[in-house]
DNA sequence: TGCAAGAATATTATCGATATTTTTGTAAAT
DNA sequence: ATTTACAAAAATATCGATAATATTCTTGCA
């Protein structure tokens, strides 16, 4: 007999085809291979994704509640859309919720917390100070950095509100991450890693308050240029 | 041939039987009729709600990412559980968002603003004041008075945390709804409406934060009775 | 006899194929 | 020009097949 070692596909966390497609989906809009506003065809996603049209609609519907897919009535499903009303909205709220979530880290971290940190900056200073930045591998380190500062603050909703905005935030980024703008990033982190460690509460909120407010407003000019040019082909 | 009004169905906002689903769903596990941690057999709820398997797995990832379901790997889903950690860590979010986005209406808002937190509170204080007050009712015109509060605030990701968590919070208020605890509420809302009308954020930030800690104290007083009732009998 | 491990069975979740309904695009007619 | 009728496309829902999980029953051993 054959047989069927049950493929076990793939090593991500993903369980069903759903989630495959969940998480396939969530990171194609991230990193802007599927344009904002663009029409989500279930039948031209069944062939390019390889999965049925059941675990594509269930995927699309949890996107669509995480807000970076937008249903309407019967008429299908769309990218959410991009703004700078909206990258905005989503900053403020951004500082709001971390600044938050750092706090009650600051207050409540022990020593596993402390550690986490001292080890998600050595391998972001890495990444940083290294000749060729890898993009990709930026992008990990910076989360887990993030994830580590916060990761002190006992309350799961703000946990997850943080994680949702920190992605709606990442695709914005992204796309203005072929524009390199000079600055002096691994200086924010630094600051931002003291702050924590010395437990100074004020300062780290002023850092990330700095930090964010620097990478939404670089994005946003990337962002207006984006659009003039597109005005100037039409 | 006869027929076939097209049943048009539900007079609520669901144009797809998905949304029917969802709603239905949600609704009933905000109102305690489905229980925390029950097991939501897809099979079971095809016969209750009356729709294929489809449009329920579909309202059930949207509410699984909304946190009102839980979801597992392969073994389907449930009723997200409650717990005294979990109404705390919701309260304390809500107090926080809630604040802010009170702070902007009262920054932003126009005279429509104004006018609608008057005609809301209004229809409040009736119901309020009336003999027999109809819970449904008073449900209905709260959560009318407290969107109207902060109607005039911008950001839509706020009001959508905020949204989320509001129905997280009524779900907890649900449980402890049939145990009447003395508590001047409709003072309490005059007064919310008084420093919002007077452009006094401290003042409304204030009175907010309390509105809430003394509603979700309530809720976790009964909740902890009814756990200790619950531990006498087994 | 009691208990644990393993096999057989039943249940349930997941997925893809098909059917139905709704929308949209196009052309004719008022 | 606007509206109406029709055809094509697409979204949504139902159904049935498959695969995973839970449960029950047996078997082996102390």
């Amino acid at each position: 007999m054959p047989r069927t070692y049950n493929q076990q596909a793939e090593p991500n966390g993903a369980k069903t085809l759903s989630d495959q497609a969940y998480l396939q989906l969530r990171s194609d809009i991230i990193h802007g291979e599927l344009q904002p506003d663009e029409k989500l065809r279930i039948e031209h996603l069944r062939t390019a994704y390889g999965v049925g049209a059941s675990p594509l609609r269930e995927a699309l519907s949890r996107l669509t509640a995480d807000g970076f897919v937008t249903a309407e009535g019967q008429r299908g499903f769309r990218v959410a859309p991009m703004s700078e009303a909206d990258l905005a909205d989503i900053t403020q709220l951004r500082i709001l919720l971390e600044k938050q979530a750092l706090c009650q880290s600051i207050e409540q971290g022990d020593d596993a917390w402390e550690s986490r940190i001292v080890a998600a900056f050595y391998q972001l200073e890495k990444v940083e100070e290294s000749e060729e930045r890898d993009p990709a591998e930026w992008e990990i380190r910076n989360h887990d950095f993030h994830e580590a500062l916060i990761a002190g603050c006992s309350s799961k909703w703000l946990r997850r509100f943080y994680g949702i905005l920190y992605d709606q935030h990442k695709r914005y980024r992204n796309i203005a991450l072929s524009t390199e703008i000079p600055r002096d990033l691994h200086q924010e982190h630094k600051e931002l890693r003291n702050a924590a460690l010395a437990r100074d509460g004020k300062r780290a909120c002023d850092a990330i308050e700095q930090h964010i407010m620097r990478t939404a407003e670089i994005t946003l000019k990337v962002l207006r240029e984006e659009a003039h040019r597109e005005q100037e082909i039409a």
